[in-house]
DNA sequence: TACACTATTTATAAACATTATAAAGTAATA
DNA sequence: TATTACTTTATAATGTTTATAAATAGTGTA
């Protein structure tokens, strides 16, 4: 349930000292909420209703204090624009090359592959990450037409 | 040997009706020789010895002009700047959190995931994209001491 | 080889996302 | 409620990438 997610991404928050303004309920909640994975400027735009003041830089800084606790996930793409991913469980994510959808798709994690990076290079690994592109199925049948 | 894949490579372009320029000559021959994973700036800082008056334009024109040919493959990290790699076969990169290093990583691809993504999804699925994070063994040993 | 045609390069400016800065404002604690 | 340190705002700056138009140079053909 998302109200319980809002709820414990702010006491995670609290707990890290963070401070909870307005501001960063609002980012967290709209995040929290959110089904497509926004970039700064979508949540800018979104929230500009209830915050006519609000300044891009507070989305860009409490995106990175998500971040940093570990709420938030960043996603860079190929595009301009990284987005944001509020982190739930472990999935990935496929992505339409034509129209841009994100789609969650679970799988488990592909641990091997780190074990295997780790024997060969001598790396110490902490994380990967991996998507997966294609045409979503209402790009492509509008493609056969 | 480098020689070949350069000459493949000016090859490909002729076949597709791309003029070689001097410029994308030495382009194509820096990514190849380079074992690093340069951005457009340092392939413009490495080539303005050999051509003084080169525009930075020329170079991500023809970084674009590669990976449309299929050439070159774009790697977008978190960082400010894209990469570029020349394409030689499937495999990975390890990168390192702390310096940034890159090594490759040879895996068998990951069809399987294809596979499950294109049939929970819908999406027709052209490709994806897996990057492994760590900490090289040099910075590692440096943090242990 | 010289010509003509068109792609490419150059130089410059513009667009765009993101970050830095400093002043004003505000959440949290006692 | 007063204090203090953290946040927000407004603005400017930074840095990467793209757009534009004029100058230049490949490439096929005569």
């Amino acid at each position: 349930m998302s109200t319980n997610q809002l709820k414990e991404a702010l006491d995670a928050l609290k707990e890290t000292g963070v401070r909870i303004t307005p501001q960063r309920h609002a980012i967290l909640e709209y995040l929290i909420n959110s089904m497509s994975h926004p970039t700064a400027d979508d949540i800018y735009k979104a929230l500009e209703g209830k915050f006519p003041n609000m300044s891009v830089a507070t989305v860009y800084n409490n995106l990175r204090v998500f971040r940093e606790v570990g709420l938030v996930k960043e996603l860079t793409y190929g595009d301009a624009s990284s987005r944001f991913d509020f982190i739930t469980t472990q999935h990935y994510h496929v992505i339409c090359e034509n129209c841009g959808k994100i789609v969650d798709f679970h799988y488990p994690g592909l641990d091997e592959v780190e074990h295997l990076a780790s024997h060969v290079t001598g790396f110490k690994i902490s994380h990967h990450r991996m998507e997966i592109y294609g045409s979503c199925p209402e790009c492509h049948s509008k493609e056969t037409h």
